[in-house]
DNA sequence: ATAATCACCTGCTCGC
DNA sequence: TGCGAGCAGGTGATTA
């Protein structure tokens, strides 16, 4: 399910109804997501006040006094605020619930998501301590991705989807970014240019801003922290669309697979 | 160090 | 209608 535009369109539909409010309770239903859910996460954060919701990669932070509390989404998670008390289904796996009567509900079917504590005064978290830039900053550009690309024989597209090199471009991204900027996936990555890399941070920092513009991208049944779906779905140029005409050249698009992942690709547009 | 593969888990779609 | 195969937005661990 999410990549980077829909975990920060997470971030900003919860962020208003979690700011200021006290945490009443913590409920577990299944703590085996990904890594076990700590035993003791709700003694830590019963009666601590939330002040604001960040996003490093596609984690979602939310810091207090003694440590920071740490979400991800995983392929197919989601985090709902609703009323306290409403039936949990299934794949409900935890509720947060707080001082306003909502709470912070966390559905995740295929459980590939974490809910993880980082306390104060630890080192960085070992998920977090090899990421590398995000890529809406100027850290990211062609000369990084040209510098660390050198001699690399993976494809470009794995090259890009790695999050030491850059975080937040999964799977539908990479293909997009990799279409708009004419590079075809499957190319060594140390074979790219440095003004081709120019134009692939360019255009990777292009798809992810309207994607967030645009709320996300809905597959099946992501929505939003507020329910709302997202609208890129529609604007998605080759992800999914394998066979189908490239709305540029009209040529049928190639569909590969590239590190075990789906990749979709016009052989005329992309070289 | 880098690259490729495996693994985690459930649900859905497809072909027979 | 049922059943197995294959696939899905992520990413750490393991293997060459």
């Amino acid at each position: 399910m999410p990549e980077l535009p829909e975990v920060e369109t997470t971030r900003r539909g919860i962020e208003p109804h979690l700011r200021g409010q006290r945490i009443e309770r913590l409920t577990v239903r299944q703590p085996r997501l990904r890594w076990p859910i700590p035993a003791d996460l709700g003694k830590r954060l019963q009666g601590q006040t939330i002040d604001r919701v960040e996003r490093r990669a596609k984690y979602l932070l939310i810091p207090f006094e003694q440590g920071t509390l740490m979400l991800h989404l995983g392929m197919s998670g989601s985090l709902r605020i609703l009323p306290i008390g409403l039936a949990a289904g299934k794949h409900d796996h935890v509720d947060l619930e707080l001082g306003s009567g909502q709470m912070l509900r966390f559905t995740d079917p295929r459980r590939f998501g974490a809910v993880l504590w980082q306390a104060r005064g630890e080192p960085l978290h070992p998920l977090l301590a090899h990421l590398g830039p995000e890529p809406l900053t100027d850290e990211f550009n062609g000369d990084y991705l040209f510098k660390r690309s050198r001699h690399r024989q993976a494809p470009v597209k794995t090259f890009l989807m790695d999050g030491r090199i850059v975080v937040g471009v999964g799977n539908i991204y990479a293909n997009e970014a990799l279409f708009a900027a004419g590079i075809r996936p499957d190319r060594a990555a140390g074979k790219v240019s440095r003004e081709r890399y120019g134009r692939l941070a360019e255009e990777v920092k292009r798809v992810l801003a309207r994607s967030i513009l645009q709320g996300g991208t809905t597959l099946r049944d992501f929505v939003g922290g507020d329910g709302k779906p997202g609208y890129f779905a529609q604007q998605l140029e080759v992800y999914g669309r394998g066979g189908e005409p490239c709305r540029v050249c009209g040529e049928p698009l190639t569909e590969i697979r590239l590190g075990q992942r789906s990749t979709v690709f016009c052989r005329r547009c992309q070289r």
